[in-house]
DNA sequence: TCCAGATCAATGCATTTGCATGAATAATTT
DNA sequence: AAATTATTCATGCAAATGCATTGATCTGGA
């Protein structure tokens, strides 16, 4: 377990796995819904952006289809999102946020920023921020 | 999202997300179990390791008392360790790897190597695994 | 000794995820 | 045009996870 690459490899997903505990828990702390919410809310309230396809969010966010499909009908039964029709493609569907979708995600930005900085960029300086970046980069580049 | 923090962090999320979706995927291709029984029958087949408690596991791994209770319940039925009484303490237990458990882990080891060295070590340079490591470690430090 | 509090592990129940498949529409081939 | 194949999304069912609680010890005072 010398190996460099298995050091890293290991320090990636522990560091992942510490990150995304913490942060969870301060959202939920805060009587705010999950990560995954927020991912799907900042995509579909980016400027100029009028909705997304299902299948535009799995390849944006990484998810299976079919936890996508099961993740906006918690979104939708919770308000934030509606599910349009496309004319033109009776398979697919337009998503769109909502007024309460915005405004969700608006509250839970504090709260992820402050958990983001204080657990994340406090560790490191700016210049390891931006290497790590650099490197990261390149992984799902 | 200009911000060089969250970029690093989205950058950080998004490449977890692909590496482990990849390497859990060819795992279960080749017909072997996830990442979650690899990494717990490694810590308990280091050498000199004569078993760990439950207790101790979790913080090994950053896994939850129930999800490690439940996480030991499969691999103790599929053979591969064992759960033994503690002298000295009625409430603890001594978890230990079963030569099958052995076994299973270093067949899963090749596998594993390679998607790892394919799929993360090869997009970056030795001196880029170094840093990348570097880095990681301050954030669990 | 006895009791209050802490530690260790399991479990019932709800939620979420994974897997396989299905249903509907679109695109392509013949 | 008809038939085949591909794409998009949903869903039934099983497995895993999260949450709260329980049961059983152990520890450290009164």
């Amino acid at each position: 377990m010398s190996d460099p690459v298995f050091t890293a490899w290991a320090r990636l997903l522990r560091a992942q796995t510490h990150l995304l505990g913490v942060v969870e828990r301060e959202l939920k702390q805060a009587g705010l819904p999950p990560l995954g919410w927020y991912d799907v809310l900042l995509e579909l309230s980016r400027p100029g952006c009028d909705g997304l396809r299902p299948v535009e969010l799995e390849k944006l966010l990484l998810l299976a289809q079919y936890n996508l499909s099961r993740l906006l009908d918690r979104l939708e039964k919770a308000g934030l999102v509606e599910r349009r029709a496309v004319a033109g493609d009776g398979r697919a569907q337009r998503v769109v946020i909502t007024a309460a979708g915005r405004d969700l995600r608006e509250r839970m930005w504090p709260a992820y920023r402050d958990a983001v900085r204080r657990h994340f960029a406090a560790q490191l300086s700016d210049r390891e921020i931006e290497m790590l970046a650099q490197m990261l980069g390149k992984i799902t580049a």
